[in-house]
RNA sequence: GGAUGGGUGGCAGAGCGGUUGAAUGCACCGGUCUUGAAAACCGGCAGUCGCGAAAGCGGCUCGUGGGUUCAAAUCCCACCCCAUCCGCCA
């Protein structure tokens, strides 16, 4: 959520930034309704000022009529603001949920318009593997190396779900273990985190439950609803907190499995592992003060590439497009891994994601940092990235290091945690 | 699921229906003292919205929402959250 004072007194700019955006938040409406606000705002402040005086002079009345003539007064201007509330509140309301649904402001250099004209801005050291072999995509390979069970899953939760077996099991763990080994290492403190949690929250962080085109599942006669990534409950878990200056940047890890309903996503690259409704994920957070937040996101971004790096995973780096950016981030970045597998040729395919939401989040959440020797508090940036997505990884990791023979060698930096160097096709 | 207790300013913690936006302590800021620091002492110190160039003025806010009243942190109702204990349970 942006400051209602910022967007009020900015309308072009905000309009502008809408329309890049592929918002169709009615900035106007909310400006209109923001005046209204206002001036509603200040004839209720001197109806209450009125109705203030009349009280403290009962006890001073000279006698009963008097008393009784103030009394009358009293409650008929408690009747005038009474009213005029119940219509400001609608108005407020309005103009919040318009507010509500405003994007963040976007970082000049993001590159404008829609998804194709995200720009790629580097490379990962890992050059693309040249086959000289058909390629097959990682739920064949899976499918030869025991490694996925698509049909329990499916009888079990339907389509979307999966079983992980035998080794994809270790991949998972692996992957899991790679991660954290290497944050710990750059001091975030690492946790995992509930899987569920309020809508509060949810929307703090700017999802949106229990919408018609949620993406989030939510718990009936309750609420809660499943995360859709960690990054809800990181965020969440400061809710309301006020850090000291000095405390700032805060780098925090969580492990947490992720549930999307992928809602309006069918048939659209649903094949296996690629879209599914449940997987498991390392997310890394951070909040920071504003002018630490632009260094910050490179960092993240830099973690992102050493891991898929030390994985030997071929990658692009793309800088999102202002019309892709959803609506807290000011900036994203995604790696997109090479999956050789994919489509006819191989295609590049989103394996993480990182943003800084600046202080979009943190306002909602209400996430702030005093200054010592400086008066009252301000609102801290939020980042987020994502470590390494089990499934996409695990993906990208069969496709990229497959063999003639079906096999699949394992990328070194996992061969501890696996406890093999490569996984063969089972009878 | 059952029982009890509790939600007040950055934190801790008082609070009689009107003079309490809120005692007190801690923290914090400024000052005195000191070579410096500590201690002591003096002073200041909630947020937010509106009007205003500013100084300032005014409104609202004591978990949330309703109710009683001229007037509610204080009384009534509902709900939410937190804690502890009991039951169940990995």
């Amino acid at each position: 959520m942006l400051d209602r004072r910022y967007v009020a007194d900015n309308v072009d700019l905000i309009i502008a930034n809408c329309c890049k955006r592929g918002s169709t938040a009615d900035v106007a409406r909310f400006a209109e309704l923001d005046r209204l606000r206002r001036s509603m705002q200040a004839d209720i402040d001197s109806l209450n000022q009125q109705a203030g005086v009349v009280s403290k002079s009962i006890g001073k009345a000279a006698d009963a009529n008097q008393r009784e003539a103030l009394k009358a007064e009293g409650r008929r201007l408690r009747e005038e603001i009474g009213a005029s509330e119940g219509r400001l509140q609608q108005i407020v309301s309005e103009s919040d949920e318009i507010l509500r649904a405003i994007p963040n402001l976007t970082h000049p250099d993001a590159p404008t318009g829609g998804e194709d004209a995200s720009v790629e801005i580097r490379r990962g050291r890992t050059p693309s593997p040249q086959f000289d072999f058909k390629p097959l995509d990682h739920v064949e390979l899976g499918a030869r190396l025991k490694l996925f069970d698509f049909d329990a899953g499916a009888k079990v939760a339907g389509h979307g779900f999966y079983f992980l077996t035998n080794e994809g099991v270790l991949l998972e763990l692996a992957l899991q273990k790679y991660a954290v080994d290497l944050l710990m290492r750059e001091q975030f403190t690492v946790m995992t985190t509930p899987d569920l949690a309020r809508d509060t929250i949810l929307e703090g962080t700017g999802f949106m439950p229990r919408g018609p085109e949620t993406q989030i599942y939510s718990i009936t006669g309750s609420d809660l609803s499943l995360v859709a990534t960690a990054e809800i409950t990181l965020g969440g878990a400061m809710h309301e907190r006020i850090f000291e200056a000095d405390e700032l940047p805060l780098k925090l890890c969580g492990i947490s499995h992720c549930f999307r309903t992928e809602a309006g996503a069918h048939g659209r690259a649903t094949r296996g592992l690629y879209r599914v409704h449940q997987f498991t994920k390392v997310e890394m957070f951070a909040f920071t003060l504003p002018e630490q937040s632009a260094d910050m996101h490179a960092y993240l971004l830099d973690l992102e590439c050493a891991l898929f790096d030390g994985l030997g995973i071929p990658y692009r780096v793309i800088d999102t497009a202002s019309g892709d950016l959803g609506g807290p981030a000011y900036r994203k970045y995604d790696l997109e891994a090479w999956m050789p597998g994919r489509g006819e040729q191989g295609e590049w395919g989103e394996v993480t994601s990182t943003s800084n939401c600046t202080d979009y989040q943190a306002r909602r959440l209400a996430i702030r940092y005093r200054t010592p020797g400086e008066k009252g508090t301000s609102f801290v940036h939020t980042l987020n990235g994502t470590a390494i997505a089990m499934s996409r990884a695990i993906i990208a990791i069969l496709e990229n290091y497959q063999c003639a023979d079906g096999s699949v060698v394992v990328p070194e930096a996992l061969v501890p945690w696996v406890g093999t160097s490569r996984l063969t096709p089972r009878g």
